[in-house]
RNA sequence: GGGCGCGUAGCUCAGUGGGAGAGCACUACGUUGACAUCGUAGGGGUCGCUGGUUCAAUCCCAGCCGCGCCCACCA
């Protein structure tokens, strides 16, 4: 005999440790493939609400396709994730006192790393096993492969990608203006950049004009009115970063502002530093300022914003690398005056500078020298401000870019990177989703991906970290750059070049972590490699992920399946909402809301979690999740389990001899066809990955059809001594169970498979075959009796609360109408009337006795004679009412049926259903004036 | 500025061109041998507002109000 309880802490751990050890997460059989590949958590990580959800589904989709026969392959593995991995052993390092990574070195550092990997990354597999995950463990990957080396294979496929790309002229070296993390000091990419709005202040300078000049500088209204006249000797500037000042290498203005055209092409001085070194810099036009924001008159600053970039490049001005990599002042390079002084030189010629980009010269003053970017901006206002060239300073929202893992303000820098051309290979990756080849699921994120992938930028694949996939790029000589997937290569390729061998230095970057991760969906079925896996599995079935890494982690997996296999990585990708705490908010650390998902699964069982997990799946919404929530499934189990326990008690197990087609008792027809109803539902709802819709018929079939009506409705008949009755019973109790453990056991599948085994089922639940659709189950008559008894219960019961009927106290019935078939379904339904219905007797009769309480039930009466508890009053108040109510109805019928055009144009199916509805309500409206007319009699 | 989405019962949310739903919460009653992590019954909503399309709108369309998210270079 079964437990009162669910014993989840013990089972899980047994169970989970079966199936696994059974080798049942492998893909085995001849079905057609189904692969989803795990969207790799990172090493570091620990599992949060996040990974719950969206290993959830996968599960739930890995299970439900496993027990159809698909030979399944979920295959997992975690991401070496370059900046938090390295970020966590060198924290580990100090925490321990160790010599820091710079002191160390990059081999040593990096050694630490895979020995920290080896000995406490990963954590979160076994989260994801606590979870239930079904995961073939036994092709558990890790962007770096085993140890980084050249000829592991996850590691060939990341050179070979970048070699076939670089070879294809899709990756490239470029000197370019990128994102800056002064923290971690490495390039990152434009996603990694968070926009924050921040306070912050616009300040307004005066920048003299060269030699004294003066001009009458004139402001006019929309009308041509001069509002402002006076003569200056200066123009006005806007900034929000007056630090850069030092790097400016224009002004510009707009080619239509009048205001401005006296001077255009002439000199002015950046009030900056020692007035002897001061540069001078023109007075330039371009179409990017705004003359209506500010004073119309903006700085250049090349080196340091990427729209004076873009002004810079178009009008070949000068760009200055202003800061160190932390984003100090430079400190670097000769004094201010000699450097000053060449570039002065320079520009007081009158000659283009050769080249239009600067980082030779160091402009910051010796003032300036070494002080943190933010130092030098207050001082820079304050020089300014005492030389009495300050306008004003406004305060200001500005939208600031911090990096997303260091959370430090981002430089915009230039430096030399390594691109790839994301323009180039996002042309496949749209294309695939415009025709449909790739779907989205909900379809409005195909949008989002549009916009992203239509817009996309150049990809700054490196960075400049030392965990990673290390550039397969070498330097020889005179910066000649030989990019092979080995150093062999490499140096076969110099040689090749130079006749002789040569000595390469290996690009020090790394790449970024997505280059890798990109790879996924079939670097893990190994790839490039001959692999019948990979033919197998690639394309992937379906990709399950949530929308905020669309563009980090989807469109990049687009491009790169499309480039190296010449096809699409997955047909559909499901995108899920975000985990969010009870008031909506995403979770996050910083906010201290996380729940955690481990500690749920302590306290509820893994099966409530990810049942509540499904139940708020609903597409294009967040999941909200609270522990109430996650209680109540809870409930939901132990329930189940109760259900098992009194199928058990009462012998109900399955009998192989059963066919359930062929059950005659009503009850059991009726069970039979509601859970073939129910698996036609629950599989319609997966395949369309409504996964709450899927999850709620599930839970409202088990509790509301199996456990409220059919249990009750069993127990005369267990109770009985109708022995064929008894046994046809267990028999369809055992198969309705069966099929809603079935059902249940992707979302629940801890529970499921120890009621599965406990109850003698055959084999593991997790390889049990999925209910099909089966029209021989169907049984729409049996429904319809069931109906008719379960409503005829239900209304008895209301009355009987309403008019305060004592609980124990049984009352006879007697039954008025309802044609020919009332009579034989009460003699058929006789026990379970009176248990459910707490009834002494039943009768037929051709009037209701008097005082009696009188239920409208369809086109007949079934009358209570309780006389003595009832008050007349309230039972005729009671009765008005429902007559009211009926009358109302038809008068809306009447009101439709009236109208010409309803029934000329309305479909012929609508009419006739409002016809029937209303010769139901004219039939109930019949038998509430006759109960009334009963009750006046008295 | 562009894009996406949301406003339905006290709360959280499903849902559909033709009869307003669930869970939780709430109220009353209940320990009838599966389950009090339960049972039975009940109260509660002008489906954001205004127009339009339609025989018919909570649902489709437009506008408005309120809210959320993503992307974006206004110095």
């Amino acid at each position: 005999m079964l437990e009162k309880n669910f014993d989840f802490a013990e089972a899980e751990k047994r169970i989970y440790e079966a199936w696994e050890a059974a080798g049942l997460f492998r893909p085995t059989g001849e079905g057609e493939p189904f692969t989803i590949v795990i969207p790799p958590p990172n090493v570091t990580g620990n599992l949060h609400m996040g990974h719950a959800l969206n290993n959830t589904l996968q599960d739930v989709l890995s299970r439900w396709r496993r027990m159809q026969g698909r030979r399944v392959l979920w295959q997992p593995g975690t991401d070496h994730a370059g900046i938090a991995t390295q970020m966590v052993v060198e924290r580990q390092m100090m925490e321990r006192q160790e010599p820091k990574r710079t002191e160390i070195g990059r081999e040593k550092f990096v050694e630490k790393v895979w020995k920290w990997r080896h000995e406490s990354g990963g954590q979160i597999i076994n989260q994801l096993k606590r979870l239930g995950a079904s995961c073939d463990w036994s092709r558990e990957r890790f962007t770096m492969g085993e140890n980084g080396a050249a000829d592991d294979q996850m590691v060939k496929a990341v050179m070979k990608t970048f070699v076939d790309m670089y070879n294809d002229g899709l990756i490239y070296r470029d000197k370019r203006l990128v994102n800056w993390d002064p923290k971690f000091e490495t390039a990152i990419s434009d996603l990694e950049v968070e926009n924050i709005e921040v306070d912050g202040h616009m300040w307004h300078f005066k920048y003299p004009l060269a030699g004294g000049e003066t001009y009458e500088y004139v402001e006019k209204d929309e009308d041509g009115n001069v509002t402002l006249r006076e003569t200056r000797d200066y123009i006005s500037i806007a900034t929000t970063r007056p630090e850069t000042m030092l790097g400016d290498g224009a002004v510009a203005v707009h080619p239509s502002d009048d205001r401005y055209a006296p001077i255009v092409g002439k000199l002015c001085e950046i009030p900056v530093g020692p007035k002897e070194h001061r540069r001078l810099i023109p007075i330039i036009t371009d179409d990017y300022p705004d003359p209506n924001f500010g004073s119309g008159a903006v700085k250049i600053t090349g080196g340091h914003d990427f729209n004076d970039y873009q002004v810079a490049k178009r009008g070949r001005i000068p760009m200055y690398r202003l800061m160190d990599w932390r984003g100090a002042m430079r400190a670097d390079g000769a004094p201010y005056a000699e450097e000053a002084e060449k570039a002065r030189e320079i520009r007081e010629a009158g000659g283009e500078p050769e080249a239009n980009y600067v980082d030779t010269i160091n402009l910051v003053p010796d003032e300036y020298r070494g002080m943190d970017r933010f130092e030098a901006r207050k001082k820079v206002v304050a020089d300014i401000d005492a030389e009495g060239l300050m306008i004003k300073v406004e305060d200001k929202k500005i939208m600031q870019p911090f990096g997303d893992r260091s959370n430090v303000v981002i430089e915009p820098m230039i430096t030399d990177q390594w691109f790839a051309n994301a323009e180039e290979l996002a042309k496949p990756a749209i294309a695939a989703v415009e025709t449909g080849d790739t779907k989205f699921i909900p379809e409005n994120w195909e949008k989002t991906y549009f916009q992203w992938m239509r817009n996309i930028q150049p990809w700054c694949i490196s960075r400049q970290l030392w965990w990673g996939h290390r550039i397969p790029a070498w330097y020889g000589p005179s910066k000649d750059i030989f990019v092979a997937e080995t150093e062999a290569d490499a140096n076969r390729l110099a040689e090749e070049k130079y006749g002789e061998a040569i000595e390469l230095k290996q690009d020090e970057d790394v790449l970024d972590t997505w280059f890798s991760s990109g790879l996924w969906p079939f670097s893990t079925l190994g790839w490039p490699e001959p692999s019948a896996e990979l033919e197998t599995h690639y394309p992937n079935s379906v990709l399950v992920t949530a929308f905020d890494i669309i563009f980090f982690w989807v469109a990049r997996m687009m491009m790169m399946g499309l480039y190296t296999q010449k096809e699409i990585p997955f047909p559909e990708v499901y995108i899920h909402g975000l985990v969010v705490d009870e008031d909506g908010q995403k979770m996050s650390k910083s906010k201290g809301n996380g729940v955690d998902p481990l500690e749920l699964i302590d306290a509820f069982g893994a099966d409530a979690l990810r049942f509540t997990l499904c139940t708020q799946a609903a597409q294009g919404r967040n999941v909200r999740i609270s522990e109430a929530r996650v209680e109540g499934y809870r409930n939901f189990a132990t329930k189940l389990w109760n259900a098992a326990r009194f199928a058990q008690m009462n012998d109900v197990k399955p009998d192989p001899a059963f066919d359930p087609a062929s059950a005659t008792l009503t009850v059991n027809q009726w069970i039979i066809h509601e859970a073939n109803e129910c698996a036609n539902t629950v599989t319609r709802e997966l395949e369309a990955y409504r996964f709450n819709d899927a999850s709620g018929a599930i839970y409202r079939f088990a509790w509301n059809v199996y456990c409220d009506w059919f249990l009750e409705l069993a127990k005369p008949v267990f109770q009985g001594s109708n022995e064929a009755a008894k046994a046809e019973t267990r028999a369809a109790g055992a198969f309705a169970l069966g099929t809603i453990l079935k059902l249940l056991h992707p979302f629940m599948p801890f529970v499921s498979e120890e009621l599965w085994d406990k109850l003698g089922f055959d084999d593991a639940l997790i390889t049990a075959a999925w209910p099909q659709a089966d029209k021989g189950l169907e049984n729409a008559d049996a429904a319809e009796e069931m109906q008719w008894a379960i409503d005829l219960i239900t209304a008895i019961r209301s009355v009987r609360q309403e008019m305060n009927v004592p609980v124990a106290a049984k009352t006879p019935l007697v039954f008025t109408g309802g044609g020919d078939d009332a009579g034989k379904r009460l003699q058929i339904h006789d026990d379970v009337l009176k248990r459910l219905a707490r009834l002494s007797e039943i009768s037929v009769a051709d009037a209701s006795p008097k005082g009696a309480v009188q239920i409208v039930h369809g086109d007949a009466i079934a009358a209570l004679p309780i006389a003595d508890v009832i008050d007349l009053d309230a039972e005729k108040d009671r009765l008005a009412k429902e007559r009211a109510k009926a009358e109302k109805e038809i008068a809306v019928i009447d009101k439709k049926l009236g109208n010409e055009k309803f029934v000329e144009r309305a479909p012929a199916a609508v009419v006739e259903e409002q016809r029937s509805r209303r010769d139901g309500y004219v039939a109930e409206l019949e038998k509430l004036k006759a109960a009334i007319a009963r009750l006046e009699d008295l």
